[in-house]
DNA sequence: AAAAGTATCGGTAACGTTTGCGAATACGTT
DNA sequence: AACGTATTCGCAAACGTTACCGATACTTTT
């Protein structure tokens, strides 16, 4: 029988509807509603969650209070040598592990530096990230890393899933798709330090890490036409990345310079993957008037084009000039070497990390420079270096 | 004057020493102990911390609970259709953003995987990585990565910091220091997934997933081998880690199945950088009657001796075979192409992700398999591929 | 000896969420 | 009218830490 929690009446008891799929009653002496408690039935293989040892474990079991218990572990001032003591070896003896959690909470503050990049396939990015784990370890910070995958919906979504994870700044590298910049501006109106590196846009008011593309393509295409070569061919990004753009305009720079006209149908853009590029490469060299110099995108798409190039039997340098971006490994290597750009990819890195740290470690509104921007160098190999005086 | 909060008495205010560098004062009348409040002073160009809208902004501007609001965003069932739309439209008017912290705190777990590698620098691990992180994103979760730069001490500290940030389970490849798993069984005991992979060990019992070493080492010496080559050298990594003591169980097995005499100076074991590897490497070449191949503990090391050997005029493959390990980029390209063991990289991460999923996900505890070991694959390029009837 | 200062510790309100349990109301059925 | 049922919502206790504000007891100064 049932019996009242209230009164231990037994002969009242009525049945009161149903509350969340549980039998309610109600005891008709004292008008009480009450359901009945789940018998305990653990799940047989239901695994045990393990009781994490707490500071206020630790204050129970020699007697203090949570505050001295906390105080003693950060090294307080106010605590006398013996808790202190005494706290630290019950701690190491309950194994305890503080709760970033928690710490996190209520400090609101994470520790956590995020980074968003949109691939990891070129050694660009990964290098990059190693520049900036670097830098950030050292100063005590964590980096977590999401790949927007070259979409702007997973990018946007990164972004959320930064905020609600309450990092304390986040790096980011733009999609080719982005061109709407409202997910960036919620963390200027939060006051999260915020820093955009490589693909980078005008639309927000951020610090900003690049390379001197315009002049890296620039004396790229100028290296070119001072090797002799008349009708060089620009394999582009997509246009919708500034990156893009700024080679775009450092090629019709240099070209225009030397007065070098520029055929339309040379210019290509688009993203480069491998097979994209083998494509691309197909068209130009199947070109009736085919060019005799091509300046790419990156360095896959600058040796799928010379492997083309061999199989149909076109000599390298002598009748194809092929430039890349990047200066992957494999570009030293391959025969003859890969002629490219080379991009700090390290210092890109720790330059982000040392930015954001200014910035979050700042208590107060600093200024930050509006933009860096790092040096490449033209790496000089076989693939362009064609006898001067032809 | 300052008058007593309790008795609002001012004549008989009297200082009594100072708590916390504060003037503490007492109430002669009612005996009352105070300290002044501190008096708003906002430093001038202090950060307004911005406040972020919480559940229970939401709840008050609607005028519900703060369980309602809850309840509502995540689409449970007691709620009404116009009060869960209520509070949708005033989260997305208020620019609501969840604290995960908060959640993390309540639910104990973070939906985030932890990865602790040695080094970056190699494609190796990125790949892994590549393969893992998206596994985890495709199910929800994030990935925390860090990074032990081959120093037990620092993976000893990265470990207690993913303890601290409470991941829900962890991929650990060891540090070539490693001799010591305490750190490990502590995941053990608190009953948190961990998976070991590449670097492995046999001290912790636990999922492992690895490449055939043994294998891939034993046909890479074979393959020299049959070849023609006599006296091969094998430049293999600290014996420390297991997978060096797989390889060189491969290397000796091959030699003694066919029969070849193993001289033990032609056996280095240590850390390869790019430097070590051509210090090595000049040893061996110029030894009194020097190795006719070398088997290289990775691709890095293996291109650096062929350099060497280009210097040194020494042919290759001819008078020198050369096998490698990864199969880098690289070595696709250097001339003649690099012998090399393809490993599965991707297939690496994206395993241990699927498994630590599964250990994750499950209520219940399950039978986990102990080891995967997965297939790598001989590259056979020009630098080992001499005319079989020498 | 009173007053002032020092050293050490405790109580407790946050931090933002989730959730079990209870309760109120409305509705339906004898 | 009396009772059973369904729907919808609120209360309050966690989760583990930190830090402000006091509260003692003791030591030093006047």
């Amino acid at each position: 029988m049932i019996s009242c929690p209230k009164c231990s009446e037994v002969g009242s008891i009525m049945k009161a509807g149903y509350v969340r799929n549980k039998q309610r009653y109600v005891c008709k002496d004292c008008n009480y509603f009450f359901t009945l408690a789940n018998p305990e039935s653990p799940v047989p293989g239901k695994k045990a969650r393990r009781h994490q040892t707490t500071i206020i474990d630790i204050a129970r079991s020699i007697g203090v209070s949570n505050s001295t218990v906390s105080r003693a572990l950060h090294g307080h001032a106010d605590i006398s040598p013996e808790t202190r003591q005494a706290v630290l070896n019950m701690a190491s003896q309950m194994d305890y592990q503080p709760n970033q959690l928690a710490y996190n909470l209520v400090k609101s503050r994470t520790n956590t530096i995020g980074m968003i990049v949109p691939e990891f396939h070129n050694p660009f990015f990964p290098n990059v990230i190693i520049g900036a784990h670097h830098v950030l370890t050292e100063a005590g910070y964590n980096l977590t890393i999401m790949q927007s995958n070259e979409s702007y919906p997973v990018e946007v979504s990164n972004t959320k899933a930064m905020l609600a994870n309450r990092i304390d700044g986040l790096l980011i590298s733009l999609t080719q798709e982005t061109n709407n910049f409202d997910h960036l501006k919620v963390f200027e109106k939060r006051g999260i330090p915020l820093i955009l590196f490589n693909r980078v846009c005008d639309h927000v008011e951020v610090p900003k890490v690049v390379v001197n593309d315009f002049d890296a393509s620039f004396s790229a295409v100028e290296h070119l036409i001072l090797n002799g070569y008349e009708r060089i061919a620009h394999l582009g990004g997509p246009l919708t990345l500034l990156v893009s753009r700024e080679r775009l305009r450092g090629y019709r720079a240099a070209m225009e310079k030397h007065g070098k006209s520029i055929e339309e149908n040379m210019i290509i853009q688009g993203m480069f993957s491998q097979q994209k590029a083998r494509i691309y490469g197909k068209y130009l060299l199947e070109l009736e008037n085919r060019p005799d110099a091509i300046f790419a995108v990156n360095d896959s798409a600058a040796i799928e084009i010379m492997l083309l190039a061999m199989e149909k039997g076109i000599r390298i340098p002598e009748e194809l000039g092929v430039v890349g971006f990047s200066d992957n490994p494999e570009s030293a290597y391959i025969g003859p070497g890969l002629t490219t750009v080379r991009q700090p990819t390290l210092e890109m890195g720790t330059t982000t990390a040392e930015w954001i740290l200014q910035m979050v470690d700042s208590e107060t509104e600093i200024a930050m420079p509006t933009q860096k921007i790092l040096k490449t160098e033209l790496v000089v190999r076989g693939s362009s270096n064609r006898i001067r005086d032809i």
